[in-house]
DNA sequence: TTGTACGCGTTATCAA
DNA sequence: TTGATAACGCGTACAA
């Protein structure tokens, strides 16, 4: 009894054959003649044979996986960081369905220190064919680096590299725009505070831009904007600051908003009737909370899909100008903005 | 100007080196004269070069990547399902961050049919060093046909395969025990419904066996369980069904129990003044339903981590007596149960 | 329909 | 400290 793992001359042996038939019957089973195909399924089976994916790998030059590399900054232990995973689960799920279709793969790798995330990309990337860069893990650095296999840059920053990679956003302006009008011209505000997302996100600073620029449009003053984290905590914290209570509260992130409107709440401000909150990101919880947020969807799952199909077209054809996909966002009016509540929540 | 992706040997004569010192340059850094290690470094740096992970793995016998198998069984379209994607979610972010630790990377890939998820844990198989089915995604045949590496069962069915392979699942019936017990002595209720989940679930079966064997033990009757398929909408139907509104329902999950919740409260019964309601999973949207929802938490992500830990043992010492990971549950106290609301949701 | 033999890119062994 | 060279396991021309 060896105990070295079976390769395909061991099955080849056992099932009195020629590798390359053993080879065969493991891509055109077809092209075998039955009985010999039933001999070596048996030798398989009965070794316990595993291909030895390295080895299809480098004859191939192939991985059949697509590689996703992303910040985790949660804190292991505490619920905050929630936020961007939520966001993140969404795109691996994405990414893992379209791939599974063309029967790829989806290997997953984080790092929590942004200047790791070059090393990271590489050793993701030696193993894949093509991979994504999930926001802050895309320095150009690794942009250049990576250069010689399809690379997706996703909710990256938006000045750099443009025209260079492919990328895929969500159009932030449109979305904020959209939310902003409604609060304006369906509800008739105009004193308007901002709560937003940390001066390093390329979202946050695309949702701001456009909430100044809307207002600017509807000739109504610009507010100065409080800046938090991303997370309810600093959502909490806003409600202690915004004092004159506004007329609308538009925050940057969903988990913002959600956490203002709790401390608002235990404040004793009644929202949406002293109050308008509204988020963005459209997460599960904003349907939940009381009164339910209205807020704009980022299509998290089409994202990761996006991702994946831009990564696989540039897998058959190399020379294609970059494509930089805005997906639509989508308004999502709930009860948090002073709308009548709908009949299911 | 060539095209192809260079390699090991484009790396040395361009840095005037052998392959032998390039590879050198990638791994014993340290063992190269300074001057040689920066030639190199720059060739790397000018070529753009990328290591081939196939051709180390090859060599090396080594991925650096362990997989994770699961059935993804959700309409894409719909938000069905969503409760065993949050699952999954929590445990690849476990074992992802765990692997981390250690040097690897998950390679991820899910299946509707069950039947299809063999050919997809050996697809996977071959590429990794180790592998974890979840659930229903590990049917002893793929248990067998994997033998040859390390293989951890999370959630899995209990009967088969036991003592077979490395195993982490949770103590359902410890949970569930307590949950009940909760009901019973601090609330004393005596007339509990139950409503289950689908037959094929080891996690359902583990619980209705604990839920009766509880009320068993208390002296009280067993309820005829009402059998639902861990969706909100069935347990909306289960509202239904319920007529003599017993005093308390325990829900196989959180989703039956949210859906019950609300179908109650159409139908103006109070919850949990007149029912009490209480699920099982400890999912996030239960903390933000109102009345909140009392439960018993899995651990998701010290799932996953633990799934990599046991497989990481075993990729060091082959002949270990397999391991039966239960993970401890957590009862979870809200409002729905009738306890006093809590200062924070 | 089946077999032979070479090459894929890297690491490790052994010399120098 | 560095170089030459032999595996590693599989796919695939090319031959039979």
């Amino acid at each position: 009894m060896t105990d070295k793992t079976p390769t395909v001359h061991d099955v080849a042996r056992r099932a009195g054959v020629s590798t390359a038939t053993v080879s065969r019957a493991l891509s055109d089973a077809d092209k075998l003649h039955p009985d010999t195909l039933e001999r070596v399924r048996q030798a398989i089976e009965e070794l316990g044979y595993l291909p030895n994916g390295a080895a299809r790998g480098l004859t191939s030059r192939k991985t059949r996986v697509l590689a996703l590399c992303f910040l985790d900054q949660g804190d292991p232990e505490s619920d905050a960081g929630d936020d961007a995973m939520l966001y993140i689960d969404g795109v691996v799920r994405g990414m893992e369905r379209a791939a599974r279709e063309r029967g790829y793969a989806i290997l997953i790798g984080a790092v929590q220190d942004p200047d790791a995330a070059l090393d990271l990309a590489v050793s993701l990337a030696s193993r894949a064919d093509g991979i994504v860069l999930l926001g802050q893990a895309a320095p150009s650095s690794a942009i250049q680096r990576l250069k010689r296999l399809p690379v997706v840059v996703v909710a990256g920053r938006c000045e750099d590299d443009q025209g260079w990679v492919d990328q895929v956003r969500v159009d932030n302006a449109a979305g904020m725009t959209e939310l902003v009008t409604h609060l304006i011209e369906v509800h008739g505000h105009t004193r308007l505070a901002y709560l937003g997302g940390p001066a390093d996100s390329p979202d946050a600073a695309e949702r701001w831009a456009a909430f100044r620029a809307t207002l600017t449009a509807a000739g109504l003053p610009v507010p100065l904007p409080l800046v938090g984290d991303f997370t309810q905590h600093t959502g909490a914290q806003a409600a202690e600051v915004l004092d004159p209570v506004p007329g609308a509260v538009v925050c940057a992130n969903d988990q913002m908003a959600i956490g203002l409107m709790t401390a608002l709440r235990d404040r004793g401000v009644r929202v949406p009737e002293e109050v308008a909150v509204v988020g963005f990101d459209g997460i599960d919880l904003g349907r939940h909370v009381r009164p339910a947020l209205t807020t704009v969807r980022q299509p998290m799952q089409p994202i990761g899909a996006a991702a994946v199909t831009l990564l696989e077209r540039r897998l058959r054809v190399r020379d294609l100008p970059p494509e930089d996909l805005r997906l639509p966002t989508q308004l999502i009016i709930r009860a948090s903005c002073g709308c009548p509540i709908p009949r299911l929540a």
